[in-house]
DNA sequence: TCAATATATCACGATTTTTTAATATAAAAC
DNA sequence: GTTTTATATTAAAAAATCGTGATATATTGA
């Protein structure tokens, strides 16, 4: 996300409260994996250890560690610990509403 | 895009009409980027060709065309042609309703 | 203490993305 | 025709991301 253009935090008419194109692109980046979109999915049935996600997605140990990490970053996924266990979660559940939308899309848009 | 991991369509449980992981990353991946962010956002005015974008975002001329096709690939935007001249437009307005959320979660979760 | 388990971190090659500059194409104006 | 204008394509370097394997850390239980 290194965009050489002028940055704003405002939109084109007035004030208008617009995006924060770099924030936002970093949360849209977090979410532009398979793996990543998948964990999200599964976390939909509740939360889930880090074992337990590797196990329902059948990748390995550090990629699990990993994207969770980064999904953690971006506000997406809340994680507590317990013992040696890490359980995650969907952190803000609004961000689910984007899916059916993406999906729909996905459909349509891109009718495959 | 090149996750190793098993690809399904479908979700967890049952038949509930899941995302295509892999169609849906790459539309948000498509997103996922601070200059196409506000190539839609600018969009959203209306109708607007490749010249008026690079000046209306103050950036080079290729780095429009490449970005607009991009978005174009992904379903995101239209074009049409009139002379030398590329109109670009929104395509599927609905997409536009990710921005509200997005930046919602933004400013809420990542609270900057 | 030692071993087992769960997760984190690190390092690496491979691939992809980003950005720029140069050049190509194609339509319009002259 | 030539020039101008708008856009497309290409090439290439720099940076970021992906995926893996190895290793580290930390907690638990024997």
């Amino acid at each position: 996300m290194r965009c050489r253009t002028v940055q704003g935090k405002t939109g084109t008419t007035g004030n208008r409260p617009a995006l924060n194109y770099d924030a936002t692109a970093k949360v849209l980046q977090a979410l532009a994996h398979p793996l990543r979109l998948r964990i999200l999915e599964v976390l939909q049935q509740g939360e889930m250890t880090c074992g337990e996600l590797q196990n329902a997605l059948g990748c390995g140990q550090s990629m699990v560690s990993q994207q969770v990490k980064l999904l953690e970053h971006q506000g997406l996924v809340t994680t507590r610990k317990a013992g040696t266990l890490k359980y995650c979660g969907i952190r803000n559940p609004d961000i689910l509403k984007l899916f059916s939308c993406l999906s729909k899309h996905v459909r349509e848009v891109l009718r495959k």
